[in-house]
RNA sequence: GGGGCCGUAGCUCAGUGGUUAGAGCAGAGGACUCAUAAUCCUUCGGUCGUGGGUUCGAUCCCCACCGGCCCUACCA
């Protein structure tokens, strides 16, 4: 049995739900869907990550203790994930009892392996920021944010050794080519181990809302050394080996371009120290951009969109669910920054969704219903469009097994385009009921019903939709990639002429 | 400051050391009328950021520069 571990980043609790997080996590969604329609058995976790100085603050401000400010601030993202269809396995939170014991157990044996020991962290600190800075950041000696003066700060921490692990890093990249994807993203990481790894610190004594240091009650874990940990306590590390070992072997993270540090090089010089192996995979996507804006908090923002501030939810109430997941996956290529506008949703929606698909299931099932009684045959065994059909599924299987849910996207309409093709070259409508126009019809038919399968990771509902429209039974969901091959619509059954499926969207008002 | 990524048709992007650089959308023309003024066919359109270099030959390799961006101890 193949298996599939899939995850997202666990995203700050602070933060609002918002494009960037949406955009990620219907990716992830997106290729569990397909490893699932694929036939492998799959694991797909995300959460929140809630510890940290920044969440105890907002906590007391909002009057609140940090627990119950995150149990409020986590759930906006599970209710942003219910708007999206993802299909979770498990959410994780860095607040959950589980949790602390995972990242308690992994840190405990990277101290006893002997990687970790005690130091003194000092740094230029910027009050505003609650953050440090290397002197080369500075602007003119004053903190690059609020360009104000920073402070001397040192206190005792513990330290992991990740510059024992440069060799060992550059060598698991060597015999790992497809460890980080895409290659751009990889020689990234490759060249920054390659620059010297300094040991770091990870653990604070100036806050308590943390994991405690098993061995230092007097200290709690650093947010990322905690946080990273996440894809293991959904493993039960720790705890019992069975599920790290059916799991871990296929682990894929997805994440942003701007944490590939924290993933590609203290990651897996973390699990090395640990003892265990590094993850299988790691898959960095790019930015969303709107007029060159990264989708960001952060940004200074003279006048600029924010797309941070966009709730996924606005989007799929105007948009739907399905349009809004097919316009992420479908307009920027994975690895890549990729231009982010309503426009743009517009034009897919119009385009792909509305005259291609939509039009595509409203015209057969009109000529099927004035010509064939509403009800499909069955396609005949070979032909032009079955030969396009096998060669765009193939084609599609092949990017969705890469992660490139674009390419596969792009793949399943031009099988949508061939199909409409056929219609045009046979013109059924012109036809006398019999069994020539129902021929044409039933290869019309196949297709659809191929592409109500393939769209299954993208457009779930839509697909069962589709599904329902043709006759078949059952959930799509339940079908595989396999039955895709050409020939599987049955025949004989009514075909129901519906509601169109995506209205276009006026623009010109 | 250091490291890295990117700059290809109006727009969004593919792409390769070698005859005429591709796709989708937008634009133009035609066909059709089953369908959501949808669809299908054809077509216009680029000195591949700038300047050098390597080469028989570069958009693709090297260098510099210009422009956009990421990382440089907690927001995809």
């Amino acid at each position: 049995m193949a298996r599939f571990y899939i995850t997202t980043p666990i995203f700050y609790v602070n933060d609002a739900p918002h494009v960037g997080h949406a955009y990620c996590t219907v990716n992830a969604d997106a290729l569990a869907r397909f490893h699932r329609l694929d036939g492998d058995e799959t694991f797909f976790l995300t959460g929140t990550d809630e510890h940290g100085q920044k969440v105890a603050d907002a906590a007391e401000k909002n009057d609140m203790s940090p627990q119950a400010w995150t149990d409020q601030t986590s759930q906006r993202f599970r209710d942003a994930w219910d708007g999206l269809d993802i299909s979770y396995d498990d959410f994780i939170r860095t607040t959950e009892p589980r949790h602390a014991t995972t990242v308690q157990a992994f840190l405990q044996k990277i101290y006893d392996n002997g990687f970790i020991y005690k130091g003194t962290y000092e740094g230029l600190y910027c009050v505003s920021c609650e953050d440090y800075f290397v002197a080369d950041a500075l602007v003119d000696g004053n903190c690059p944010v609020h360009g104000r003066p920073v402070t001397h700060m040192a206190e005792e921490n513990w330290f992991f050794r990740l510059s024992a692990f440069g060799d060992q890093l550059l060598e698991y990249y060597q015999q790992h080519p497809q460890f980080t994807t895409p290659d751009t993203k990889r020689n990234e990481a490759v060249s920054f181990i390659r620059e010297g790894l300094k040991d770091i610190s990870i653990t604070r004594t100036s806050l308590s809302w943390g994991v405690p240091v098993p061995w230092d009650s007097e200290q709690v874990f650093y947010v990322w050394y905690d946080a990273l940990v996440n894809y293991l306590t959904a493993l039960d590390y720790g705890q019992s080996t069975s599920r790290m070992d059916e799991w871990w072997p296929r682990s894929h993270h997805l994440i942003g371009k701007e944490i590939i540090r924290f993933h590609c090089v203290w990651w897996p010089a973390m699990c090395l120290a640990a003892g265990i192996e590094p993850p299988a995979h790691v898959q960095v996507h790019g930015w969303l951009l709107v007029g060159g804006q990264k989708l960001s908090k952060t940004m200074a923002g003279e006048g600029s969109v924010r797309l941070s501030e966009i709730a996924p939810s606005a989007l799929v109430g105007e948009f739907g669910t399905d349009p809004l997941r097919y316009y992420l996956l479908r307009e920027t290529a994975l690895g890549n920054d990729g231009d982010f506008s309503i426009e743009g949703i517009i034009a897919r929606y119009n385009t792909d969704l509305a005259n291609n698909l939509g039009n595509l299931v409203a015209r057969v099932a009109a000529v099927v219903t004035s010509k064939c009684d509403g009800i499909g045959a069955a396609p005949v065994a070979t032909s032009a469009l079955a030969t396009s059909a096998t060669s765009l599924v193939a084609e599609a299987h092949d990017a969705w097994t890469t992660f490139a849910p674009q390419r596969a996207l792009e793949a399943t309409w031009r099988l949508i385009g061939a199909a409409n093709s056929h219609l045009e070259s046979h013109a059924p409508w012109k036809m006398e009921p019999g069994a020539e126009v129902a021929a044409v019809m039933a290869e019309a038919l196949e297709v659809i019903r191929i592409v109500a399968i393939m769209i299954v990771p993208a457009m779930p509902t839509t697909a069962q939709e589709i599904w329902r429209r043709i006759g078949m039974a059952g959930s799509v969901a339940d079908e595989t990639w396999g039955s895709t091959s050409w020939g599987g619509y049955p025949g004989g059954h009514a075909v129901i002429k519906g509601e169109a499926l995506f209205p276009r969207i006026r623009t010109d008002a």
